[in-house]
DNA sequence: GATGAATGAGACTTCATTCAT
DNA sequence: CATGAATGAAGTCTCATTCAT
């Protein structure tokens, strides 16, 4: 098996793309992609109002005409990347709502993998810069994060309960479960080879074999 | 299922623990541990040298005489988790080298795991700090990161080869099982509720079922 | 002798009134009352354009259609102060001319603390702001002040020369007259538990006897 | 009688000098005097960091390893200046505690002057900015401020009590003694032709009038 | 009149690092 | 081995002001 090049970057992707519809308009747009851009590939802290607003072509004085504070830009980016996640597994919960545990758990799992290849910067910056936050700013993604992890979690005690999955400890199954479509946005790209499709289809079968679905 | 209340920091664990032995003497040492516990939690970029001084007890220069710069620091702790993380791996792959692949997967995950547990600070540093090294001081380390990838992707090949899994597609296969053991670094700690021989176990076994072994 | 706690600011006062008559209609005088509240509390350096225009509900770049700069809002709030102060010293003077130089001096004195007590915060930036003005902003102010100084002094001489005062040293004596009344409008308030016209007319003897009138 | 030309300016005076024996040696010293003159003239908001560098010779960030902020510069000055008043007054009753209310209230009056006449920088900025500082730097000063109004309040209490003096409103007398040596500041200078002893003696012939001794 | 967006300058402060002692 | 003093660069953010709309 030939192991692809690992680069001790944050993320391979390059591409800031924000969720459609939620990108605002003009330089506030702007400033929001460059901060996604800046804030995955070197952190909160490492990132610059500097850096931000040169890479959007204004003084950086600019930027707080549009957000108070370089923490509003990403708290902003923060809840985007909560809100987009809540709702693709909110619409794929309720899309299966109807059938076995079996295929929900499946479309839960393929829309969080889906949610990382479509924007692996944003889920790097939504996972992993909610910290840099102060509190006020971070409660709104906290809370959105609690729903969808509980979406997961009953997912999971459904199957339990109908039999149809068989798990020895039900919060290391469903830590496990959320745990691997986080760790996509690392590394997918293009030069992995394979489509978001596959990728999803094969860890969603992952997601089914650990909780012993089939059994 | 009850889920633990999720804390939007970097780090659970709060003990800045380095594996026995490899801690330097004295002030050098003490600045090692310093560095660690400031750069899982606020990350490079936003740890200060004043900082890791003030928590030793030293005036920021004094930093000077042990380590050329701060990034010097963060290079040794992140080769000293690599090769830590080599160690562990080697020898749980020659522990098992004469049994079958099974055991030997999941002799490799529980080390893996364990790991992680017994040092979740230096594996979140060691995870996701590397990028903010340059590339002359992040080489050796890139290098110990790929030799225990090919460790795992070799018994995975050696277990297909072998007919004991049956994998659709390796290289996702050995990214998931690789992942699932990095994650723990974020949230294993007391209050969880579960020994880390528990986890270990536990996470053995998905990694099994991931690779469809006793089908 | 129970002493009024005193406060480390600048004024006592709190409301921002201007002369009768004197306040331009419309923003133009909303503007000239918060610039007056807030120069006063903060000096000119410490209030900025955007306090002012906040507290006038404008946008500050609207201040600007009313103003041609943060130092004319000073420079017109400093002329209305002094011309204050000239139309009530002169009308004072005036109003004594045919009675003796004791009799005029207290009017003088009470006239001066009268216009500290009934304007506070503007005597307060008239005379404490004056140095923030550029040379052409503050000519004409300055020639209101030297005018002034001059009608306390001619009261002086007169009563001098009429045998009415017995002076040692007329320069410091006037400087003295002067400063009391200055001095007031940093302390007078509802708090005091004193009218404006009980302190006029104690400031009104204080300076009869600095004089040494009726010796 | 003819009057000195009036300047604009906060301070007559240009040497930024300090009591003996209170500057810090080094460049904190000279932090201290260029805040000292830069204060007084311009303001806590309207001196900035690197001016006050610029006029010590050093880079602004230099400042920072003798001082955390710049309101600790304004601060040690205040305190400074309290200190000497608070000692200057203190001698001076203390000096005259066994003579009469009347020689007493003279030394008082005495020592104000002269403090004010030898330090009106240190005098300027000590009354004025004290309310740039947060309540938690202003308090020490807040409390010698309020000793040394007691001290004088008592003076007045002692001879009214005694019948030395005879006094309408011994509040509205004590603020305007207290007054009239605070002006002294802003115009005492070689250009006056007075000696300071000259006067402080004259000032406290002008207090003595006030309470009317010797009636 | 009024505004939002923009800007160059500059505010205070912290940064990692150096060096004489 | 340790330090206090120093520095140039850069940090975030506010300043007064301008201009097209």
């Amino acid at each position: 098996m030939e192991l692809p090049a690992w680069e001790p970057r944050r993320v391979v992707a390059m591409a800031a793309v924000l969720p459609e519809g939620v990108t605002p308009p003009g330089t506030r747009g702007k400033i929001l992609e460059a901060g996604l851009e800046l804030f995955a590939e070197s952190g909160f802290a490492g990132a610059s109002i500097r850096q931000i607003a040169g890479m959007v072509g204004i003084n950086s004085a600019t930027l707080y005409a549009h957000y108070p504070s370089k923490g509003h830009v990403l708290a902003e980016l923060v809840r985007i990347g909560h809100e987009e996640m809540r709702t693709r597994l909110t619409e794929a919960a309720a899309g299966t709502a109807d059938e076995g545990a079996v295929r929900q758990l499946a479309a839960l799992v393929r829309a969080h993998v889906l949610l990382h290849t479509d924007y692996p910067l944003l889920a790097v910056v939504t996972n992993s810069e909610l910290h840099a936050l102060s509190p006020e700013l971070a409660a709104p993604s906290r809370q959105l994060r609690d729903e969808c992890r509980r979406l997961l979690a009953d997912v999971l005690e459904r199957g339990i309960k109908s039999g149809e999955f068989e798990v020895d400890d039900p919060l290391l199954a469903v830590t496990a479960i959320g745990g691997l479509g986080v760790q996509v946005a690392q590394w997918f790209g293009p030069a992995l080879g394979r489509t978001r499709e596959q990728v999803a289809d094969q860890y969603a079968r992952f997601a089914l074999r650990i909780v012993n679905a089939g059994h």
